[in-house]
DNA sequence: GCGAGTCCAG
DNA sequence: CTGGACTCGC
């Protein structure tokens, strides 16, 4: 079973490479991050042509967003509001063999990394702990996998050093994001199979006038799984190329197979 | 000679749709209104990669904005600004030949028709004024087209009875229109060659669900000439196919063939 | 309805 | 730089 996922930065903006991407990569599951839309909007014709009948969807209004689009059965398992303020930032599902599937999108905590100027970083560090709250207390098999803003590593980011007081790569960050790992003994699949200090990046701005000239990429987009689950993966890719296509997200999509 | 004119609703956002039409009818000069972009952004190289090498532009930032494009050698005449408002709504030039061309974009009027409660009504009717002033002092043979923004006649417009309070159509509308044709002995080419009562209509709502099925349009756009340069005129159409084109603009283009 | 502006968030 | 919401004018 392969599983995908992919900040998409509004799914109806997005109907063509979706299809290309799921022709090209066909995984059974695709985890979706900002789809912009709320659930009355969602383009379900679009997965249901291509075969992804199972979906299930948490949107909202005009930010954030998230769903689960699969061609094998999925049962809803919880559409999470850690922070009790109504931002559609998770969706968990059940797999067919079991297996939970986590699909969250962190906050991506504003310009300034200091919670007292600017309250967006603070919120993104409450979400993390409430997330850490939660993920001690799972107790199944677990793929948490999403945008998790933050990219933790040194060969995460394009630039260790201009990057420690940019948010997504701030000391504070990295720790509590650690915190979160430990949680659960959680296995970064990503570096799993591509280990550090490799470059590995999910994410590159689109204020770049040419994103794989300057390649100032971060890799904020992530699959953890318990250890459990984390034995049967066998592959993981990122898929760069897609940041080229047309109309592209300024995320790329991530998939690892597993042996179930 | 073939001369048109044609408010294209942004000519930055029309260019597939300028190229069918300039390949298509091939004017020789084409007028247009609402170009709606300032003259550093104007698109000179799409005309001038059809051959229309002879660009004369009146822009502004936002709303209105006029230009004349030809293949012909032209000189600017004028901008006027009959209200001093600097809003962008005249371009003249003179042809090869001598006659002037004078292109004009004159104000909607917003909804309600009434000066007390609706300024832009007022500033309709006071810009009309200001044209009949300028209209009659002209002494040269004369062409004067684009979009007027007024359906004088009953087969002007799908309904004269449901249009008899709706800005565009009102009897002072029209009366003052027929000043302004009075103030210069104005031949109405459009007329001229399509004679009323046939249906004639320049301009059709993007609102409708099918603009073609329903047929609620209206004649907003007009050329009319002096009467020595009306003896020249052999031919006049417009292109109601055009409004079926992709990203249509809400107005057809017309064109007016003469002896010269 | 449709475009262009503005603002906000990323 | 990008998408979506909003307001405005036609």
């Amino acid at each position: 079973m392969k599983i995908a996922s992919w900040n998409i930065n509004s799914v109806r903006f997005r109907a063509a490479i979706v299809e290309q991407f799921l022709k090209e990569a066909a995984p059974d599951v695709l985890c979706l991050q900002e789809t912009k839309v709320v659930d009355d909007d969602f383009p379900f014709e679009l997965f249901r042509s291509l075969g992804y009948d199972h979906i299930i969807i948490h949107g909202q209004r005009m930010h954030h967003g998230v769903a689960i689009v699969a061609r094998v059965p999925i049962a809803e398992d919880d559409r999470l509001d850690w922070q009790a303020n109504a931002e559609a930032r998770h969706v968990g599902i059940r797999l067919p063999n079991g297996v939970r599937l986590e699909n969250v999108y962190i906050p991506a905590g504003g310009d300034v990394p200091d919670r007292e100027v600017n309250p967006k970083f603070g919120q993104k560090l409450d979400f993390l702990g409430r997330m850490i709250e939660w993920s001690g207390k799972l107790d199944c098999p677990t793929i948490l996998t999403g945008d998790f803003n933050i990219a933790p590593l040194e060969s995460d980011v394009w630039s260790h050093k201009q990057l420690l007081d940019v948010v997504s790569h701030t000391p504070i960050e990295v720790e509590t994001l650690a915190r979160l790992q430990a949680s659960n003994d959680w296995v970064d699949l990503g570096r799993h199979f591509i280990p550090a200090p490799q470059r590995l990046y999910t994410w590159w701005s689109y204020r770049a006038k040419d994103w794989a000239a300057s390649d100032r990429g971060r890799r904020l987009d992530h699959m953890w799984a318990t250890r459990d689950v984390a034995d049967k993966a066998v592959a993981h890719q990122v898929f760069e190329p897609c940041r080229s296509w047309l109309k592209p997200s300024d995320h790329i999509p991530i998939m690892t197979e597993f042996d179930f």
